[in-house]
DNA sequence: CGTCTTTGACCTGCGC
DNA sequence: GCGCAGGTCAAAGACG
């Protein structure tokens, strides 16, 4: 995909360059047309006939020359003069053989004049640019050090309180001790992708071990521990248990940290607060709501059911499915119908993959794990911020879509709902008329299986950018192959997503780039009956 | 035969 | 303490 273009330029450079190879300074021109011309694809896919982009994406070449050799400067020039003339001359060198040197030194002129006025600005807007991201370093600098201040005064609580433990029972020492260590545990699930990836984050490494104070497993481990566990106790039930299963037993976390905030934790109300928003953490869900006929939408996960249940209030019962593509992975989904409306298939998330993920489970995964962050979030501050207005992504999805994205505080755990399905009813008028997501959903052709992918890279890139929270985001979504036209399909969306400040009209973007990408190829997805023939492992 | 689904039993927490 | 509801386990059966 990628190299058709990229080899379309290369060969007519690699033919200029023949002619040219004893000048050494044009080796460098090789490999900047080679950067350029892949560039300028990414360009060119987006917009292919767009001449004033091609010229912009010139003007980012030059520029990150100029970064590189600001001497240079003229050489850099140059270089995109021999690509206009790469591009163009060797057509008009077909055309208009007697084309005067005059002529074409004049045009090299203003063309460099040009190009060269175009090179100020963008170096202004470059520097301009630098002052920001070295304030966003410095403050990110201060808060990594508060936030480490803060875990040592932590760890040193914890030592203390270690040694009253010890005098007052081992059994019920390791319990809380236990409770320390889980819940950073769970803190950090929530965020990489369960950090055993190749994909972790920098910082939170470091934090990791500040926070484990040891020598601490890594989180693979400790799902296998938790396997472990969960085989050989079986009911015996010991922390460990509800330590590694951040899906069941909901109803432990809560009642673990109250009792043990309130007897260990009186002396520090930050401590409360901070177990009770890290609880909340654990419990973060992500539920969305999709209209389907299938028994599941397609994910790109691997799901085993390992049970189903009779739920309160609905006729239709709950299936339970564990997540297979690693044999320890946490991750876990509820599906269900909606009562009122038994086309909507509503699918509950929980947890993150500790495993690589195909583009397509990424892309669900990033879903997850970006409401889950944007929940927690907002929980980090209280538990009625859910909704606080410092949530940039709250604040970015909820003005707009109010009725697509719920957030529930009075739910056991946080769930945020995605509300994927269009109200054919017209219960609330405003909501398609006004939201610019529910008038994509409403379109023809659309499929709802597509749409964790969609919210997923809105979500994410829209997180990226404010990096409003702590915790870290896996950067799966940026690795996805750029093989599939799927992945194409969310890059551009992605991108859409990352220039747009509003975010539903990002999103909506999104959703229009990855129909349009996906309804050539994507028939995986029509009407989600792809889940039982596209991917066999979803069965049921 | 291995894997997956089904389904009843069991466990846990919460409310009364 | 009891019942209810949510969640999980594991034996049995189905399937390829």
């Amino acid at each position: 995909m990628f190299r058709f273009p990229v080899s379309l330029g290369g060969s007519r450079d690699e033919a200029r360059h023949d002619q040219i190879t004893p000048l050494d300074e044009h080796r460098v021109v090789v490999d900047e047309v080679d950067f350029f011309s892949e560039k300028r694809d990414r360009v060119s896919r987006e917009d292919i006939n767009d001449d004033e982009d091609e010229e912009a994406n010139k003007v980012h070449v030059k520029m990150e020359n100029s970064r590189i050799e600001e001497s240079d400067r003229s050489r850099d020039v140059n270089i995109g003069l021999n690509l206009l003339t790469a591009n163009t001359g060797s057509d008009e060198s077909t055309v208009d053989d007697g084309l005067s040197m005059d002529m074409e030194d004049k045009r090299a002129k203003i063309e460099n004049a040009q190009l060269q006025e175009e090179l100020k600005k963008m170096k202004i807007e470059n520097q301009r640019l630098r002052d920001m991201l070295s304030q966003a370093t410095n403050n990110f600098n201060s808060l990594q050090m508060q936030l480490v201040a803060v875990m040592r005064q932590q760890e040193q609580r914890n030592s203390s309180q270690e040694h009253f433990l010890a005098t007052e029972g081992k059994a019920e020492g390791r319990k809380r001790q236990e409770l320390h260590t889980m819940v950073p545990r769970q803190f950090m699930d929530l965020g990489p992708s369960s950090g055993a990836t190749e994909h972790e984050a920098e910082v939170s490494s470091e934090e990791r071990t500040m926070i484990h104070s040891g020598s601490p497993p890594s989180l693979l481990e400790s799902s296998n521990l938790r396997e472990n566990g969960k085989r050989l106790l079986g009911r015996e039930e010991s922390p460990e248990e509800s330590e590694s299963n951040a899906w069941g037993n909901p109803n432990k976390v809560p009642k673990h940290n109250s009792s043990s905030s309130n007897n260990n934790n009186n002396a520090n109300g930050n401590v409360i607060d901070q177990s009770a928003a890290e609880a909340t953490m654990r419990k973060a869900r992500v539920s969305v709501r999709a209209r389907s006929e299938a028994p599941m939408i397609s994910d790109g996960c691997q799901w085993r059911k390992y049970g189903q249940k009779m739920a309160k209030g609905n006729p239709c019962p709950r299936a339970y499915y564990r997540c297979t593509m690693a044999g320890a992975c946490p991750v876990r989904k509820q599906v269900q119908r909606c009562a009122e409306d038994r086309s909507i298939l509503i699918t509950t998330y929980e947890g993150n993959h500790n495993h690589p993920l195909p583009p397509a489970a990424m892309a669900m995964a990033s879903t997850t794990t970006a409401a889950a962050s944007m929940l927690l979030s907002g929980s980090m501050s209280s538990q009625d911020g859910l909704m606080n207005p410092t949530n940039l992504l709250a604040r970015a999805i909820l003005p707009c879509s109010s009725s697509m994205a719920t957030i529930s505080a009075s739910a056991p755990f946080p769930t945020i709902t995605l509300d994927l399905t269009n109200s054919p009813n017209g219960n609330n008028p405003n909501m398609t008329t006004n939201n610019p997501l529910m008038q994509f959903v409403q379109r023809p052709g659309f499929n709802p299986a597509v749409l964790p992918q969609v919210v997923g890279q809105a979500l994410y890139y829209n997180q990226q950018q404010s990096k409003f929270s702590g915790l870290q985001l896996p950067a799966q979504p940026l690795q996805i192959p750029a093989t599939s036209s799927v992945s194409e399909s969310v890059s551009a969306a992605s991108a859409a997503i990352a220039s747009d400040p509003n975010f539903a009209a990002a999103l909506a973007a999104a959703i229009t780039s990855i129909m349009n990408g996906s309804s050539h190829q994507n028939n995986n997805t029509n009407n989600n009956n792809n889940v039982a023939t596209s991917n066999g492992d979803n069965r049921q």
